[in-house]
DNA sequence: ACACGCACTTGCATTTTGCAAGCAACACTA
DNA sequence: TAGTGTTGCTTGCAAAATGCAAGTGCGTGT
């Protein structure tokens, strides 16, 4: 996983597209295999919430594995859906927030919300846009 | 997986909720918990498409293997999801096809294949409805 | 009687996940 | 300044999921 991150960094660097092995040319297919996990799109709800600590994604109810979510955040951050940033009151800290095009991914979570709300019972509202 | 299959069908007869482990009541967490892979939603689509032979989907240039794809189905059916039934002009033929309850799962397939269109290069709109 | 297609099932190697523990860097405290 | 706590990870390992190829059972056509 360090030589992968490596590599993709050095792609990054030298400006160039990550190769992504497509399944097909599918939209469907490609999104899932961005954000076609049990994680990710929780990660990304949690930075929609305002949540952008290491410590805060860990501490969300589903309990996520810190191991996984090294990976996701750097998955997330290599797609270009999340970046790193430091916050004006805690400068040291290490922080992440979704880019403009992660944000783009709010239609998709919200009729995700939308559907388990209206068909799974025991499910209550906790995305309100802040 | 035979033993669980047998299992969750009494569970059915006997008119009993399917106890779902839920990570926490977040809507999201919890359809994730049903549709949260890189394959469910494909199966999905193909049925949107009108495919409703396990041959169909197995053919689908995402390449699913056999044994996921019945895994998948079976889980599809278990969650009110997805039915059996047979087909008018091949009554003898397995056909699987979508419940009310499936289709009402639209804006999020719609939501990710726009999601796609528009941040993926390369990809293809194939999800036109029928 | 025999081949054929369909809908799976099985076995096995590889990959991903989940869990617990460990660890380096920094801040705070005594 | 030595110790303590917090944060953001990494590591090791067992268990589960996935991917691939081959096989099986059953009805159909020839």
């Amino acid at each position: 996983m360090k030589a992968k991150k490596i590599g993709a960094l050095l792609l990054r660097v030298a400006g160039m597209k990550k190769k992504q092995h497509k399944r097909s040319p599918c939209p469907v297919a490609c999104t899932l295999d961005l954000i076609g996990d049990k994680w990710t799109l929780l990660i990304i709800r949690d930075m929609f919430l305002g949540r952008c600590y290491y410590g805060d994604f860990s501490k969300s109810p589903e309990k996520i594995a810190t191991n996984i979510l090294a990976d996701r955040l750097e998955k997330l951050v290599m797609s270009g859906l999340a970046e790193k940033w430091q916050p004006n009151d805690e400068p040291n800290r290490e922080a992440y927030r979704l880019t403009s095009k992660g944000r783009t991914l709010k239609p998709v979570l919200e009729s995700i919300a939308t559907w388990g709300l209206n068909h799974i019972e025991g499910t209550e509202a906790r995305l309100k846009p802040k």
